[in-house]
DNA sequence: GTTGGTGCAAACGCTTTGCACTTGG
DNA sequence: CCAAGTGCAAAGCGTTTGCACCAAC
């Protein structure tokens, strides 16, 4: 099952409808392997005069980030590498929050965080407070970038 | 020495001017002991009419960004506690980069993060990346929060 | 005296909102 | 059916920019 369908799952669950728009968004959002953002992702599925409005695409995006199926990127280099729009996203796949972002070209890799979780809460419990949850982003050069 | 003065230290280093505005801003940033935004502190050093102007403010944040001595946070918890403004910002403490927020009240405790920065340029080796650096954003609720 | 910094106000551009229409369940 | 979702266009508002003036070094 893909991620697109996983979400569509939940949403249903949810009480959430599937809707033609809804599909299109997470459809194109799966083909993303860098930050990419609401703008950006209005514009590849037809911009001014296409079939799905901008209200949509920020509306949905909004409700991915509130269900924890996007992730925020937003740092300089993943913010330039996502045609210099203020906020780039990540689709999140699951157990996958964290993520490394090539300085580079932008790339985005998941990456399992057991051992930072555990840390985290460690850290947390250290300051005296209830851990809750975290995010952690790495920044770096990936291997196609390191060749040239 | 305070923060605001070793910023102001490390400005003039590298060629940038210590100004009357920089000092003002410098100082009420020290003042927050939970995430801000560039509005917040333009509203806080007098507004419209004020001695500083809007244009100053980000001009002066956007440069403590560059050099690493404000850290974004962008998560919703983060942004509710602020104002409900997208961008909140945090001095960084010298190599206390990382940091907790409380989801309920929004204070700000930075901490220590060798050990994370090892697991995390461990975790981007593994991925196959050249490690340049990370940023770590926790949750959770606060002791004194907790007591309540 | 230079040149970086600042203030003002207008321009910008991303995001949100109101409302009538459409559609999924 | 009917509430949730959508599209459109306008409004909102945080942020950037151009330009003349000022002040740090």
């Amino acid at each position: 099952m893909s991620w697109a369908e996983r979400v569509l799952n939940t949403l249903s669950v949810h009480g959430h409808r599937v809707t033609g728009p809804r599909r299109a968004i997470l459809e194109q959002i799966m083909h993303y392997s860098q930050p990419f953002s609401a703008e950006q992702l209005f514009r590849d599925l037809g911009g001014v005069g296409g079939p799905i409005g901008r209200a949509t695409i920020y509306r949905t995006v909004d409700l991915l980030l509130g269900d924890g199926w996007l992730s925020r990127v937003h740092w300089r280099a993943a913010r330039e590498a996502s045609n210099g729009h203020d906020h780039a996203y990540v689709a999140v796949e699951q157990g996958l929050r964290h993520h490394i972002v090539c300085r580079n070209c932008g790339v985005v890799v998941a990456i399992a965080g057991e051992q930072i979780d555990v840390l985290a809460s460690q850290s947390a419990e250290h300051a005296g407070f209830i851990y809750e949850t975290c995010s952690l982003e790495l920044y770096g050069i990936c291997p196609t970038c390191q060749l040239r």
